[in-house]
Formats: C-alpha cells, structure tokens, sequence
DNA sequence: ATATTTATGCTCATTTTGAGTTTAAATGCT
DNA sequence: AGCATTTAAACTCAAAATGAGCATAAATAT
C-alpha cells in the first residue's frame, strides 16, 4: 500500500525508532493502544537524550498519548528499507508489548485510540467458536494456493503449513483431490487443535498469500472462491508500515507468555474476581477454559490470596474477591505459571 | 572496564550494529564462536547494502569468521550509550543467535575460535554435578550483599531472588540469621531445582553484585568471603563491551526453547545416535537427562526415524543410526517438543 | 416459591512424568 | 575361550498432572 502519512523525525540523521503495542482489558475485550485513528502504534524515534530504548518508548506513549504505563518488555526488531535516513541508512524499529491496568485507561489525547485488537484479526476470535470466516474464506483460498503450486511436494509442504496454522486435520488435508471428500470431512475439521499462540504464524501465511491489504500482492487472484464483497472488513482493519504485524508480534507473545508467567496480572485492576480474572485470560487468549480447572490451577500457583470481601454481583451467588500477592512478585516473574487447555 | 580496542566502524553515520552467537557442539562441548582471542563475537555494522538484519549478519559473519551458518534468530536489541556516532546518537546493536552443525566447523580465519562456552559462565556447567564455586563463593557473597541491605524487606527480597536464581530451598534461605541453622542446611542445597534457562538472570545478578569484571562496581569489597586469587578464572573469562551478555542471552533462549522447539538438529550431524543426540542436549543444558525417558520422549514426538545402519561404536553394544525427518521438517518447527526432566 | 444464574467444592478416568529393572549385543582382558 | 565391562534398548510401575464432569451453595428474577 502507499502511505499518505509521514513523519518529520524521518528526514533526520537517526535511524532508530521504537513502537509500542500496548495493551489493556476493558469490558473483557482484549485492546491496543492505536494513534491516527487506529491506523498506527504509538512510535518516534530514538534520540540521543533517551538513556535506553525503554526509555524512548515511555517517552513517545506519553507524549503521544498521556497513557501512563507499566510493565514494558522487548518485542522484536524490525528494518524498514523503505525509509531511509539522509545518509541512505535503513530505518530500524524496536518493538516493545507494554501491559496497561484496566483502571489506568483514562482521559487519553484526543488522537489516542483503544481499539479492539480483533478488529485488527477476526479470525483470532474463537470465543464464541471458530469464526465462520476461517472455513468459508481463509480456508478455501488457502488451499487453492496450496494447489497452484507446480511442484507437489512443495503443494504438499504447503498443504501441512496451512493444517498447522489453523489446527486442521489431517484427513481434511490429505490427498489432491478435494472434491466430494471435502465436504465429508467438513464437520472434521477441529480434529487438529488450534494454537492460539500461532498468530504471527497465522498473519505471515495470509501476508504470503495477499490477503492482507499491506501485502504487496494484495489482492489474490484466485478463482475458486470468490471473495465477498466485505472482504476488506472480515480481513481486519489495515495500518501503516508494518505494524499490523507488530501487533500480531505481541499477541503471539502475550498469548505465549501467559500460559508460563503471570503476565495476567499486569492487565488486572488491584482487586478482582475468579471469573473476571478467567475471563481476561479468555480475552487474551480468544478461547474459553475450563473454569474448574483454571481455578485448580490458579491456587496451585499460590498466586492470588482473598481480600476476605465479596463482590457485589450483578446476579447469582457473590464471587470472592482476590488480589495478586504482592510479596511473591519476583518469585511470579522467574516462576512457571501453566495455564489449563481449552474447554 | 575500558577498552582499547575499537572498530573503524564506529566513527561513522551508522547507529546500527549486528552480533552473532553462533553456537555449535563438538566434542560433546558447547561452543561459541568468537573473534579477537575470544574477547568478541563476530560484529559489524548494518549498511544501506544490507537488505535485512539477517543479511548483515551473514556478511559480517562470512567476512569475519569464515564460517557458514544455517539457522540464524534475532535475540534481542541493546543500546550502548556509550558509543555513539558523529550525530551523537548511541549505538544500537542487534543480537542473532546461530546454530551450526558439527560437520561445518572447519578451516576458519585465523582470528576465529570456537571457544567452550562455559568459559564464560563456568557456574552454568552442571554436568559433572553442581561446580563448588556456586557453593563455596557465588552463593556466600551473594547472601553478604543480601543482608547489607538497609530495609529488612529489601534483604527478604533479595534472598528470595537468590533462592530462585540459584535453586537453594526456602529453608537454606529463612531467617535474618546465617549461622549455626546454615551449617545444618548446607547439605540440603538442592531441594529447590536448579533452572537451566535461567541463565541470562544469573548472570546479571552477578553483574549487579559487582562479581563480574565487566561491571561498574566491580570488585565487590563484601569481607564474609574472601575471594580466591583465581577467581577471574573461575568467575569466567571477560569480554568487550557487552558481548558475554549477549552470550548469556543466546544460552537462555537456546535452553528454553529447546524444551518445546527441535532447535538441536539445527546443531546436529545428518546421521547421529540417539546417546549422540541426548549428549548434544546435555551439553547444551548443562545438565544430565534420564536415558530411558529422553528416548520415550523422542519417539512420541516422530522427529527422527532410523536409517537402518548401526554405528561401529567404540565399545559396547551398537547403537542404531538416526537422522531427522525431514518430511516434516515445519511440523517439528511448530509443534511443541518436549525435553524430560533431569536424571 | 421456584427457576435461573453464578460461584465453588469435589470426583474420576486418562495421560504424562520421574525413576527403576531387565535383557541384548558388542568389546577388552586374562 | 571365558568373563567382566560397556553401551543400547525394551519394559514396568507408582506418583503427579490433566481433561472433563457432577454436586452443592448463594445470590437474583419472575
């Protein structure tokens, strides 16, 4: 895509900039922290008052944005050949994930953004079951992609690719022909499990293929599915640059993470329930748990610790309240921390 | 500590720079790969030539070292404000992590060494059982700095932090006192478990102590322990720059990532037994493994298949050959792969 | 009152894990 | 040749972790 957008820092001598994926849980939807109506990440350059890269980060999130923020860890690094300094030098980006507390999201600058990150990723959305888009599009045009390979070993390599990413089987999979055997092994398709941690795996695929808006090959010409007309809204909402896949980065991370540290924590407000706790996970995650075993988990870890109070539900029986315990802090940095499987 | 030796790059317009880990086993050692008498890793800087990070790093390596690589990942990106360019702005460089096989370590130039990396972190070396220097030295200044702290929560954190740094019990840790309960303790030093990937936490807790030569603050003057004469030698061999962080970096993410990702055929010869394979682990980990469940594990994943052969082993039984299935040489980048816990 | 909703405690079969024992097939030494 | 030694590899077994479900408790809505 070409860029109407521009930033001044670009003509400078630098060649460094950071770009932060910041995210946050309200009304139990997983957020990112957009700026030029949802099309950017929060960046700048870095410059050589920052004493390190964090340090550039918080300084172009509050003056871009005035969110305060907490925990912040390194994502990737990235090279923009596209945008070069005076001297004909690459732009670098540094990417960090930055966590931000339900109650700290307030009072943003007006051009600063909390956007649902599936709106950036529809198909990452399993928490009311596998997004119909996945069978009925993704799906289809990925394996006529598969198929139009020359080689057969190479549509064989791609057909395993596709089944991997989108946890499907085998059996769906198999064979050249996917004609009538196609539609017998439909209802199959959830044999294989879906990684919820795959997402940049996931976004590359459909970036190689041209789904993706920002892909130089947008759109594909494929002929055995034909697109439909709101293509462009189920294929998510594009973004500038690169950093539609800075953000699937940190949800790759994020949703990785979680399931050994407990990174949970820096999303939740001081006090919480079970289920809201659960529930931000799910929102993390995009799927739903098993509550009992969450629960089983949770207390195995030694992580969480009743106030003695009780929420005042909406409905049904109070839910104790919680909160993290504070004096195993580090312990909870260094420590494993499993989360269950799927429902 | 000061450095004399310097790189013509540094004076230019370019603000990035590459480092690469490159990691190899022979001899059942793990190596890494330096230039300069062992005191740097291979390292340039990127350049408008350069289309990714990824082809300055194989440049640079090429150029330097004379070693082809395969398997190359970003680790992570530092800023050393302490070099900066004609502009004024820092020094960022970009860390890579190499993987290469045995058979592909010949004829390097000159200034290349692959040198053992545990050279550089000789307490990370548990093969032979626990090195006494963690016991003896490490752990003792460790509690010194512990207990000068001034705040008595600062003191129980920090104690914490050893405990989980360096696998010592909750009991071998309690209480203000050290004296009498310690002797009593000391044989016990192993009920919490030593975590292999905790390599990078260590070694910056060292370097905060001020027990590592490229530190600020180091020597520490703690009085409860007097330091041996060699204990340069034994706190491991220094570096420039930063560069034995950036090792450390690329141990850490070897030693976890191989837990669940089939990294060590990235590291192995085409054909191998399976006591090949467990010995390239453990020389990775820096642990021993229990035979009979490394091998269960193994085969429940289907990474490798049997070519039929036998090898003519030195002594013993012959073990059959393996080699790694390529047929599904992205599955077993995908999937999780598990390593059995120690012997 | 009774159905509904949410929270929370408990059970149970299956799988995974850690740690052995046993048997097999080679070599080296006397 | 015979026997101890060495390495390989198959098999067993108890304990712990996991996935899934049932039962009970405490509130609200009708």
């Amino acid at each position: 895509m070409t860029l109407s957008y521009s930033h001044a820092h670009q003509q400078g001598s630098g060649t460094t900039e950071v770009v932060a994926v910041l995210v946050a849980i309200t009304d139990h939807i997983a957020r990112v922290l957009t700026v030029d109506q949802g099309k950017l990440l929060p960046n700048g350059p870095l410059m050589p008052l920052h004493r390190s890269l964090q340090a550039g980060v918080r300084q172009w999130v509050e003056e871009q944005t005035q969110q305060p923020l907490g925990y912040l860890e390194q994502l990737y690094t990235f090279v923009d050949t596209n945008r070069r300094n005076i001297d004909g030098h690459a732009l670098v980006y540094v990417s960090y994930l930055g966590l931000v507390q339900e109650t700290q999201t307030q009072e943003l600058q007006s051009q600063a953004l909390w956007r649902d990150w599936y709106d950036y990723f529809p198909w990452e959305n399993h928490l009311d079951g596998m997004p119909s888009i996945i069978m009925d599009f993704i799906v289809p045009v990925l394996l006529e992609w598969a198929n139009t390979a020359e080689d057969s070993s190479v549509r064989e390599r791609r057909r395993q690719r596709i089944g991997l990413c989108w946890g499907l089987s085998e059996s769906f999979l198999a064979g050249d022909e996917l004609t009538n055997a196609q539609a017998v092994n439909v209802d199959a398709h959830e044999q294989r499990e879906w990684i919820a941690e795959h997402v940049l795996l996931r976004y590359e695929m459909l970036y190689e293929v041209g789904l993706i808006p920002e892909a130089p090959n947008y759109p594909p010409n494929y002929q055995a599915v034909v697109l439909p007309e709101d293509w462009s809204k189920r294929i998510g909402v594009p973004m500038y640059y690169d950093h539609r896949r800075v953000i699937a980065t940190a949800i790759s991370r994020l949703r990785a993470k979680i399931e050994y540290r407990p990174l949970i924590f820096g999303l939740m407000p001081d006090v919480f329930t079970l289920s809201q706790l659960q529930q931000s996970v799910e929102a993390l995650s995009g799927m739903r748990l098993h509550k009992q075993n969450f629960r089983r988990l949770l207390d195995s870890q030694n992580l969480v610790m009743e106030t003695g109070e009780s929420s005042s539900a909406q409905r049904g029986r109070p839910a104790k309240l919680y909160c993290f315990r504070h004096d195993i802090e580090l312990q909870s940095l260094l420590m494993d921390s499993k989360l269950p499987k799927r429902k």
